[in-house]
DNA sequence: TTGCTCCTCACGTCACGTGAGGTGGC
DNA sequence: TTGCTCCTCACGTCACGTGAGGTGGC
């Protein structure tokens, strides 16, 4: 069983291809350590199948406006930089910014901006608008991706 | 009183001590028709007082990672872009983009993203926890430009 | 005159790739 | 041999400014 998961192993040009990104594409998120290979006894990398999927995730989060370095964080599970990034609060070390936590705030901040009195200015509205479809489509891709990036293949049955 | 408005205008050295930001950041804002003054009997650009909580909106949303001719859209009112470029669906003119329907859809894919079950794999949720934060601080920054923004010195009362 | 403005050309930085070229092992 | 890989240096583009320099009117 062992033996069959790695005969699934892909080498770089393998990879590119299934996932339609150039080879050079690859090894460049691949020196960025988005993508994380082991080696082979001839120094090939040799990728997981599920990084084509995840290679996809990453172009879902690029197109979002989403930095690759910091991509590269959230893939390998460094979320608290997220917040204070932008926030800079600093002083204590607070939540652990838990996803339960953000949805939470998420509720209470949309349920104020529903509170808000009627914004008659043009431009306001605008901008308003501009950020919460943005958020909108932010939470979006959070669904496709909680789908898209769940190494299911492991679970599925063998048909 | 239309004359009281007029002594009120700023050149651009008087608008960028104000605002905190050099001449050239203006001069470049104004290029780009993020700020768009009238003009002096001399050509000199002259910006209204609020164009400083103006500039400071365009550095708030800048923090967001929301380039700069998207901003000048947003503030200029033409609202129906954002969600195209994100996801061009492309088919009907469909929906107007409201900020009342993003915020109906927002609520809806939070719900839908309460009720998944729950996700195992850590760089996913690191993921998920990631693009949630992100919404979180977008819908924030809504909310404090919702204060900011609003022409409210043309109402104040005389004091 | 002084200080401020106008405008334009060019340079600098950062993120994100992409091209090319020489290398070595299957 | 062929095709694929490895790695590195360099170039290209785009967004966002920033510097410098010559101009003219208050």
């Amino acid at each position: 069983m062992a033996e069959e998961m790695t005969e699934d192993l892909l080498r770089i040009g393998e990879l590119a291809s299934r996932a339609e990104v150039s080879r050079r594409t690859v090894d460049f998120y691949t020196g960025l350590g988005l993508l994380v290979p082991t080696r082979s006894g001839g120094n090939f990398r040799l990728y997981q199948p599920a990084d084509v999927q995840r290679i996809a995730a990453i172009r879902r989060l690029e197109a979002q406006g989403i930095r690759l370095d910091e991509i590269a964080r959230l893939l390998t599970g460094e979320t608290e930089d997220a917040a204070r990034a932008a926030h800079s609060e600093g002083s204590g070390p607070a939540s652990p910014a838990t996803l339960e936590g953000y949805l939470s705030s998420l509720d209470a901040q949309v349920q104020a901006l529903r509170d808000l009195p009627e914004v008659t200015d043009h431009g306001t509205r605008g901008v308003l608008a501009g950020l919460v479809g943005r958020a909108q489509v932010l939470i979006a891709t959070a669904l496709i991706l909680s789908d898209e990036l769940l190494p299911g293949a492991e679970f599925l049955p063998p048909l």
